[in-house]
DNA sequence: TAAGGTTCTGCAATCGTTTGCAGACGACAA
DNA sequence: TTGTCGTCTGCAAACGATTGCAGAACCTTA
């Protein structure tokens, strides 16, 4: 009794055979498309043998004749950043519904580690890409230019002109914050700074200032500082620094809701008690922020919508890839 | 001007066309395992020419004909709970590396989403699986176990043996929590579970109430409520429940962190103070627990090694189908 | 120089589908 | 009966790689 190989996969031919037809026949049969082409008597012979045997088609022979394969590339920075993981869940929920796969990569903001990524994707012939790992300026994106498949980017952006995005309006944002913390009465106002490489620690800042300016306030150099990472401790880092100048400030406001926390352990360090001493708030509202020691006030983006989003445009995209590019906010 | 498809794919066939010489030499040089075969001349023309080209091989038809897609399919039940983004992320840095992709798929706690999920993965041929929504009794599993394709549980366990799997032993876990507590003092410790039919919220709940049996303690019906998932809703909800109850306590033990919150929540709402009237612990150490309101005590489990160490039995597995499966805490 | 042995390269089949083309067949009209 | 048309099914060529086999070319040795 030999049992080692217990994988007899069903083929077309199997069913074809087992039918006594053609296997274009069957293959015709098992195609909505082209279902109508065939007998309803015969169809329905063939219908049932599929099931009889637990025919499933393999993916690589359809892909490799229709080029299609049914299967999307998302690239995060880091899939543990909640923000990001609800943007996959987003996506993914749209795709799941149409029959795509989606292929995660986590490039733990290693460009070197996206370049690798990309280039698995293109030999797997993605359908398309959601990119959420872009900076302000990326060859990254101008590689994907240059090709041909469609290519969406969320929650961070770049500056060029004619690529489709869904972004949230971080501008706004900023803003919000500003006049929400004058009207408390804050005069001033700090700024952590995440990485102004990046779209979103660019344009929260930008929020900033202008909304200073809106409440006629002016941004001082000594209360703004820039961490190198959207993290916890590179928020503190900066937090320091700003502390170190001694000038004098009520409210701080961090690039997202990591660094707001780097910010709380910074002032706590420093025997600061927030927000009785300093206002901490921050972007992003990731899960749980109504719990944190101040509960942190933050901004709130609906990063599930937001990649849903990004994954409709993208399938657009897919089936209609001569329709111009569109940007979302 | 003809523009519309800006697509030339390069296939071994131009590359052969260039040098003059056959596909199959193409082939030959471009793995590594047959390199050796071609001459050095030929070879190195062979490679320039794939540079220049920009060859990149259609994993399709590699996939076709050797029947290995360097896939593997990640099956989670909450992409945005952090522990399975750790799991994942562990999964993804031993896969990348060893050049595979990860295909997840997020069920929601659905069978359904479940099954279809995992026919999308055979379809696509992905090489192995890890499945961390296992439950105690799962269909799915067994089904799994019918085929060939390797495949790991991890976070999650079932009963039946001879499967593979990589889990934190909760079990000491539980016990762990409770030596703690009863050290503090506590005498009256209430437990609200997670979900009794996941291996998690199962041996969690029995290493309590062998850690009560150990220093002396016996469990209370009253004191002990099921949520119906790992939710903070359930856990508030469960531990309203035995508020209600008017037994006396000083402490609860929740089946993980999120339900720990529900605790908070609940206790709060009945004018409880923790851990001054009433201490919580959890499970899972998820992300800033240390932040929260106040700190929660917590069980840590270290995901991101377990992930990982299930990627590497899986890759174990696919090497060398004969080894018998292993079970890891 | 011929026999024998090594390399190296090309041929062609194959993996499981899809799809343009053409042939078979029955129906219908003249 | 013959011709025409439409509907259905089969044939065979792809898609882009891998690989056993056989033959060519070269080198060695007697």
């Amino acid at each position: 009794m030999t049992v080692h190989n217990s994988k007899p996969r069903v083929t077309l031919r199997d069913i074809a055979r087992h039918v006594g037809v053609h296997t274009s026949t069957v293959s015709r049969v098992l195609n909505p498309g082209t279902r109508q082409m065939v007998t309803e008597e015969i169809a329905e012979k063939v219908t049932r043998a599929s099931e009889e045997l637990g025919y499933r088609p393999n993916a690589f022979a359809q892909s490799l004749k229709t080029n299609r394969s049914f299967t999307i590339g998302v690239m995060v920075p880091d899939l543990t950043n909640a923000a990001f993981a609800l943007i996959i869940k987003g996506i993914d929920n749209v795709l799941e519904a149409s029959g795509y796969s989606v292929i995660v990569a986590n490039t733990d903001n290693s460009k070197e580690r996206a370049k690798r990524n990309l280039d698995k994707f293109r030999e797997r012939h993605v359908d398309g890409l959601v990119i959420a790992t872009a900076r302000r300026q990326d060859e990254l994106v101008a590689d994907c230019r240059a090709d041909a498949t469609p290519f969406v980017l969320t929650v961070r952006s770049t500056t060029d002109i004619g690529v489709s995005s869904v972004v949230s309006d971080e501008i706004i944002g900023g803003k919000m914050i500003i006049s929400h913390l004058a009207q408390l009465g804050h005069k001033d106002i700090a700024y952590v700074a995440g990485p102004q490489f990046l779209s979103t620690g660019f344009e929260r800042y930008q929020g900033y200032v202008q909304g200073l300016a809106q409440v006629g306030l002016e941004a001082k150099p000594d209360l703004f500082a820039e961490g190198e990472a959207f993290t916890e401790e590179a928020g503190r880092r900066a937090a320091s620094k700003i502390l170190a100048t001694r000038q004098k400030f009520t409210a701080i406001v961090a690039g997202n809701d990591l660094m707001a926390l780097g910010c709380y352990d910074e002032l706590l360090a420093n025997g600061l008690r927030c927000p009785k001493d300093i206002s901490v708030v921050g972007f992003d509202d990731m899960p749980f922020a109504g719990h944190f020691n101040p509960p942190l006030t933050t901004v709130h983006t609906p990063l599930l919508d937001v990649g849903a989003e990004a994954a409709r445009i993208l399938l657009e995209q897919i089936e209609e890839p001569d329709v111009p590019p569109r940007n979302q906010k």
